[in-house]
DNA sequence: ATGAAAGCGCTAACAG
DNA sequence: CTGTTAGCGCTTTCAT
């Protein structure tokens, strides 16, 4: 036998809905004894609040939205983070992916706003800003880049310093022809990391030279083909070392490399950014700024609770991405 | 302004409640003039039915449940096809992770049911049959492995002809100390990949020795204790291929083989389950039985839908997972 | 073709 | 401490 109403508890316990429903939400309010009742009904019968029923009511459901522009590992497990923090604090997640569209994101947050979330995770596309009506009177956590809309709080990484310390680290080993690919620059994190890269070009005297950078997607395929316009030019125009943003496009351009037969590290050095298995285990293993991926993940979550009990104070996240060396770069 | 009660709608356009929600959800009952009226305040106020309500009243949400074992890469082209098909269904995804625990998936299932959802895709876990009653009345889809539940659908790929097809190819290369590292055999798809196993080496007359077979968890480092154990003896006694079933594990062996200085194929020869960027980036590149992820979660979501509208026939689908030989197997 | 009315299962004043 | 009552926003008979 299943129950699914509440007043079938409350019939079997001989008290009112209302009584069960003080019993299951507000223990403290009901009478030790009669509370014992009514668990031990509920206990009995597997009874669990419908939460559909619970949300029209209280105007809000225990869920949460999470927007991801796409399913790759390092999403993957981003998303992982979110959900485990969010089961914790028993909230519900519902998934979708943008694919970077705006047509896709506008429509996941108008479908996302008529489930009544407490409030939504989400790595902004470049059209975020477009969809501000759409986020109004939500609470918003921005994920690994930032929108600038105001009033969303973000957790992102250290960007900057990152591909900084990346790029540092290529000119100490004695590169000064050094490629780079990013994605595009009115999304913040490619922003924030082309900045980086300028900013050790600059401490370390390297001229910041355009035609030796590209910009992609942050898709694999985008990543082989601006790596293959770097290399694929007579050996005095290659650039010797390559910093590739984003992981996507690394992965891409370690298949460029393949491709042209050019050895790593003898032929050419590089550097990526976020750290995996993939990046470890080859040979050589790649240098990589490694975001952690995984804490991202949580503290977005944990930020948008925190924001939902405390209020309106915009929390802004940074964490660090330490740059690791490894293999894959050598003196030119 | 924002509208978000259909009753505003009807107050703009000067009809009830009820017509605005006919012409929302059944047009072709409203008449044209006052249903363009109705659509022309939905368009401009940007209003979308709260689907809470609409969930309570109608008694089932636009959501289906999805439970996951894990979210590693594997899981996550899962998921996006799971996803994608959804999306294109007008169908909202619910996402959890039962990190193949019993207790964790008891409590995903039975907050999903307090969802109302359409139905449910999950990847069960050893324990699924255990929570049958949980799953009473709903629609199931299992992905990847199977309960045994009666009453379920299943999407699954060969994985006995993958298995089989995978040794065959050691066995025709010569080999015949063959270790093997499965997952648990209460779990569908170790105990079809061990029948590939065994169904090879019956055909290629080879003895079936279970010193040489291990079980780990489907976690990379029971892949790497296993391989430890099975590679770390004195040359005579070590196998001259191992075949792992699964891809998390597959990475443990190849750390292992590392760490024992093993160099692929020379040494050892290696053939996995799933294939992955690591294993076709890998030197040399990783044979393995290739999996159609992405497909697998398309396939479970199309069947899912397919049962919420024929009714009860079960639905079996099993893809093929073809094998790829690579550079990772080579003569002993 | 449209409107009035009831009710999905729950919670939260308000009374007692 | 507990019960009564109203209502969240929507859909769906039933009537007109």
């Amino acid at each position: 036998m299943t129950v699914n109403r509440l007043a079938e508890i409350a019939a079997l316990a001989g008290v009112s809905p209302s009584t069960v429903s003080r019993a299951l939400s507000r223990p403290e309010l009901v009478a030790e004894r009669t509370r014992r009742r009514i668990m031990n009904a509920v206990e009995a019968t597997g009874f669990r609040q419908n939460e559909v029923a619970r949300s029209l009511k209280q105007q809000t459901s225990r869920t949460i939205g999470l927007v991801v522009t796409d399913l790759n590992p390092f999403h993957a497990t981003l998303v992982k983070g979110v959900q485990d923090t969010a089961e914790r604090n028993d909230l519900n997640v519902i998934l979708f992916t943008s694919d970077d569209s705006a047509a896709r994101e506008r429509e996941a947050l108008s479908i996302l706003r008529s489930h009544m979330p407490q409030g939504l995770i989400l790595i902004p596309s470049a059209h975020t800003a477009l969809h501000a009506q759409l986020l109004r009177g939500l609470t918003v956590v921005e994920l690994d880049r930032q929108s600038g809309m105001d009033g969303a709080h973000t957790v992102q990484v250290n960007n900057r310093a990152g591909a900084r310390d990346a790029v540092r680290h290529l000119i100490a080993q004695g590169h000064q022809r050094i490629g780079a690919i990013f994605g595009q620059l009115h999304v913040s994190t490619a922003q924030e990391r082309h900045q980086g890269f300028r900013d050790a070009l600059a401490e370390g005297g390297v001229a910041y030279d355009e035609t030796l950078v590209r910009y992609g997607n942050d898709l694999e395929p985008s990543g082989r083909a601006a790596a293959l316009e770097l290399l694929d030019v007579s050996p005095g125009a290659r650039p010797t070392a390559l910093f590739v943003s984003n992981h996507e496009m690394a992965v891409g351009a370690i298949i460029a490399m393949r491709s042209l037969g050019l050895k790593l590290p003898r032929d050419i050095s590089l550097t990526s950014f976020d750290d995996s298995r993939l990046m470890l285990l080859h040979e050589p293993p790649i240098s990589v700024v490694a975001q952690p991926t995984y804490e991202l993940g949580v503290r977005a979550c944990e930020v948008l609770i925190a924001a939902l009990a405390d209020g309106d104070v915009p929390h802004h996240v940074r964490l660090d991405a330490p740059f690791i060396a490894r293999g894959s770069v050598a003196p030119p």
